[in-house]
RNA sequence: GCCGAAGUGGUGGAACUGGCAGACACGCAGGUCUUAGGAACCUGUGCCUUCGGGCGUGGGGGUUCAAGUCCCCCCUUCGGCACCA
């Protein structure tokens, strides 16, 4: 594009611009004005209101590419209009430098972690900074340097210390390719959310945040987020909490002094129990076992832990199961019942014993089918059903058996009503207790690996776990230059002999560091809070500071979050507002998902060859037209296919934008008063859409509205009032300050070309002068039967008699009409007339 | 299976509380100016039409003077959850 020539005849001003020139002309400008840096005091003070605009820091494993584009490009639009808006703005960006992510690209590029992951970040500054984002590049850090982990690792002790960080051993999800654990929200179907690689069990001692503490907390308050977040991600959320109503029932086991609990959502079918089935992988059914049976269990459970999570996870299989040997006691019925184990029961949810009903659930169902087991019916099923089996909803037939005298009666009772009284009958035996379940998991934060932030704790034989002293914080990541740091299945760090080996801070005595890393999540579940007070070395944020600028204003992400990262935030959110270091309940006040940027339908990916790359999109179209062109392509919330938008189309509307500003052939500063009543008209109602429009979030139809304006003020130009006119210059201005949100390039170019100094990126939302949003005429539909027959331009305040009479007079209607009887007109003044014959 | 979102021209997408369906673009067609056009500008572009008009927002019903929008049923696509008892 830089070398395109003008050689347009007879409009010298009708060149187009070089679009590389223009980048490197204002680039350095901007550097040194820093119009973007939010002042505390100014928010302190009460000068101006402040605004907190995130979006989601990038993982430095390349460069940038065009989901990164798309976002930021979508985040500035908000951040640059509250700008305008006389907002202060805190705009913060920074890296999310350990990790995954970034540690296997450096593995992958045979570099140190350290070495690989700070090139990146040079990489992506820069990329950003040509991409002209208006971040507050004096709040910037990563969450691998020492400073900031070190509180990160405060944050744990903290966590330790209220017992939200806990050390369990139990089986957990294990990627056999990354050679590290993951927690519950890193498996999606079975499979390693990063490398795909399918997921198996191992049992192991690792580290946990309790985040079930607050399951109650994060699905109520999603109620309060439904309005401003992406109701994707609220869905998402609400069901991975997954909460659930019904009762723990104790079935007394002989040979065994406690009760078994189970739990159950249906208690009102407890006389369709024909028999009790134990997780095979809890440490109950272990216990349960007879000596007889035994040898059987044991097989059993060996053939289950082989099984992958994928084939664990398939309903469709046949069930299996092993007898225990031991029979439970119905505390309802008094009835004696088998105890079995098998694999479809979870070890990890309720109790991790089920009560058997086969009349009543499809699982028990099958599995009776399969060991041979009675079926009792709890249902009553519909009159045309035939067989067995039904486990439908309907009025509950629920009974004891014949000759079982029991003082409950729920026969017949709708299914809530049953279940209530049932409750009500075990809570008075004291057999059972109505009860909450979620199907939410604590938070495993240990990984096996070396990127990462030390868990900050010691290991000493006679003191058990010792958390680090403030002081000694933070534990600084061995360098391992030229170690092997491949994943092998144990923390490299273990082998980091000099680091492992500590003497007890409490005892003295020999002892040894924790060599897990935590998980990246813990490092982005605060990095918000650090922006406030990015250079405090005293503390991990300011809570003065937090509590002035929090919670986020608004917080633009990929949805591959939903229940991960922020999910995470808002539990810390929470833990830290208990600790009385912040004073809001939730990070995020709104929250947008962008869509992906794909490509002919597809995900780009490497291996099917259909990437876009950013950087070569900027170099053919310039920054701004790619801008543009991912903010105007679609909703926000939509995925972009490259295939389907036109940014050499982008590029071509800010020529013509930019073609305007040196046709304007009056002074800066002259009064646009005098100007063209009709141009004025619509430069002032493209200010009042457009900023309705970004306040809502459709920049698509904002650009749209702009481009109405440039359209009409071409031909005002061209065939209407004139270039000298005022009006348009007052109309051009309004195309730059409006273009300033999107393309900043180009609107820096037109504000200097019109005689301004930069930046317009700060000079102010145009004022709406709300006469001139009246309309001196409106066209009224007239409708004969629902049908337009004319349309008439009638004042806005005509009376609706005045406005019948009109409607009826018109030519059109009369034939439309032809004669017939009229039996009903409907008047709505100033719009619309519909004659019903 | 449970929960949620969405279906509008050749394409991306507009349409505020029910009130002119298809804004703004892309693409396509024609034109003006040009040595030239992958430039600029102008015009046209939902479908059908006997040029009166008729039909059109996934399908079928309904409410209403009036439905893309509200209600019921169905179909399809996408997303979340899922042997969670």
């Amino acid at each position: 594009m830089s070398e395109t020539q003008d050689h347009h005849q007879g409009n010298e001003d009708a060149a187009t611009y070089d679009v590389e020139a223009v980048q490197a002309k204002w680039q350095p400008v901007w550097e040194a004005l820093e119009p973007f840096r939010a002042d505390d005091e100014v928010v302190r003070s009460g000068a101006r209101e402040k605004k907190y605009a995130l979006t989601m820091f990038p993982y430095p494993s390349g460069d940038l590419h065009m989901g990164h584009a798309e976002v930021t490009a979508l985040h500035d639009v908000l951040a640059r209009y509250w700008w305008q808006r006389g907002y202060e703005v805190m705009n913060p960006m920074g890296w999310d430098s350990f990790g995954l992510p970034a540690e296997n690209a450096a593995i992958r590029n045979d570099a140190h972690p350290a070495d690989y992951t700070y090139g990146n970040i040079d990489t992506q500054l820069a990329s950003f900074k040509k991409y002209a984002v208006s971040f507050d590049w004096s709040r910037r850090f990563n969450t691998s340097d020492p400073e900031y982990y070190r509180w990160t690792q405060w944050l744990f002790l903290r966590m330790y210390e209220k017992g939200l960080a806990y050390r369990k051993n139990s089986p957990v999800n294990w990627c056999p390719n990354d050679q590290t654990v993951l927690a519950n929200e890193q498996v999606v179907d079975g499979a390693c959310e990063r490398c795909g690689a399918v997921v198996t069990k191992r049992e192991l001692t690792q580290w946990y945040f309790r985040t079930t503490a607050y399951a109650q907390e994060l699905l109520d308050s999603l109620d309060d987020l439904e309005p401003t977040w992406s109701t994707k991600v609220v869905n998402a959320q609400r069901n991975w909490i997954g909460r659930s109503e019904g009762a723990h029932v104790d079935f007394v086991v002989d040979g065994r002094d406690e009760p078994v609990t189970v739990y159950t959502t249906r208690p009102d079918t407890i006389f369709g129990t024909t028999f009790m089935v134990v997780a095979v992988d809890a440490a109950l059914a272990d216990e349960l076992v007879t000596d007889e049976q035994r040898a059987a269990f044991e097989a059993y459970r060996e053939e289950v832990r082989r099984e992958t999570e994928i084939e664990r996870l398939s309903t469709d299989r046949p069930k299996t199961g092993v007898d225990l040997g031991v029979t439970a006691t119905n505390p309802v019925t008094g009835q004696q019942i088998p105890v079995w184990a098998t694999d479809y029961v979870l070890a990890d949810y309720g109790t991790g014993a089920v009560m058997g009903v086969p009349g009543g659930d499809q699982r028990d169902f099958e599995f009776a089918t399969v060991m041979g087991l009675p079926i009792v019916r709890t249902t009553q099923p519909p009159a045309d059903f035939e067989g067995d089996s039904y486990s439908g909803e309907g009025p509950t037939i629920n009974s004891p058996a014949a000759g079982v005298e029991v003082a409950l009666d729920i026969n017949g009772l709708p299914v809530a009503e049953a279940k209530a009284r049932t409750i009500a009958f075990l809570d008075q035996q004291g057999t059972g207790r109505g009860t909450v379940n979620f199907r939410l998991r604590d938070w495993l934060l240990s990984r096996q690996r070396y990127l990462g932030a030390p868990i900050p704790i010691i290991h000493c034989p006679v003191d058990g776990e010792v958390p680090v002293p403030d002081d000694q914080l933070p534990v600084e990541l061995p360098a391992l230059r030229g170690a092997d740091l491949k994943p092998k299945g144990v923390s490299p760090l273990g082998g980091a002999d000099e680091w492992v080996n500590v003497s007890c801070p409490k005892c003295g005595g020999p002892a040894q560091r924790d060599t897990d890393t935590m998980d990246t999540f813990v490092d982005s579940s605060w990095y918000f809070l650090r922006y406030c007070s990015p250079h405090d070395h005293t503390q991990a944020f300011d809570s003065d500071l937090v509590n002035m600028w929090g919670p986020c204003d608004i917080y633009i992400g990929g949805d591959e979050h939903a229940v991960l990262h922020l999910l995470y935030a808002r539990f810390f959110t929470k833990a830290l507002r208990d600790m009385g270091l912040l004073s809001f309940d939730e990070p995020f006040s709104a929250y947008l998902s962008q869509g992906k940027v794909i490509n002919n339908g597809r995900k780009m990916s490497k291996s099917l060859g259909n990437g876009v790359s950013l950087g070569g999109q900027l170099a053919e179209f310039g920054v701004d037209a790619v801008r543009l062109t991912l903010v105007f392509a679609s909703p926000p919330e939509d995925n972009i296919d490259w295939a389907d938008v036109s940014p050499s189309g982008a590029l071509k509307f800010l020529q013509r934008a930019w073609r305007l500003s040196g046709d304007v052939a009056s002074a800066p500063g002259t009064s646009p008063d005098s100007g063209d009543i009709a141009l004025r008209k619509l430069t002032h109602k493209t200010v009042h859409e457009a900023g309705q429009l970004v306040e809502v979030h459709r920049f698509n139809v904002m650009v749209a509205r702009t481009m109405e304006l440039v359209n009409a003020t071409r031909k005002a130009i061209d065939s209407g009032c004139g270039p000298a006119d005022p009006a348009v210059r007052e109309a051009v201005e309004t195309v730059a300050i409006l273009l300033s949100l999107v393309a900043p390039y180009v609107a820096e170019e037109m504000w200097e070309r019109l005689g301004h100094e930069p930046t317009v990126a700060r000079v102010g939302w145009p004022v709406v002068d709300e006469a001139l949003l009246v309309q001196d005429s409106v066209t009224a539909v007239v409708q004969v039967k629902g049908k337009v027959r004319a349309r008439l331009e009638v004042s806005p305040d005509i009376s609706e008699a005045d406005l019948e009479a009109a409607a009826l007079a018109d030519e059109g209607v009369v034939r439309a009409i032809d004669g017939a009887a009229i039996r009903k007109v409907i008047v709505v003044a100033p719009k619309l007339v519909n004659i019903v014959t």
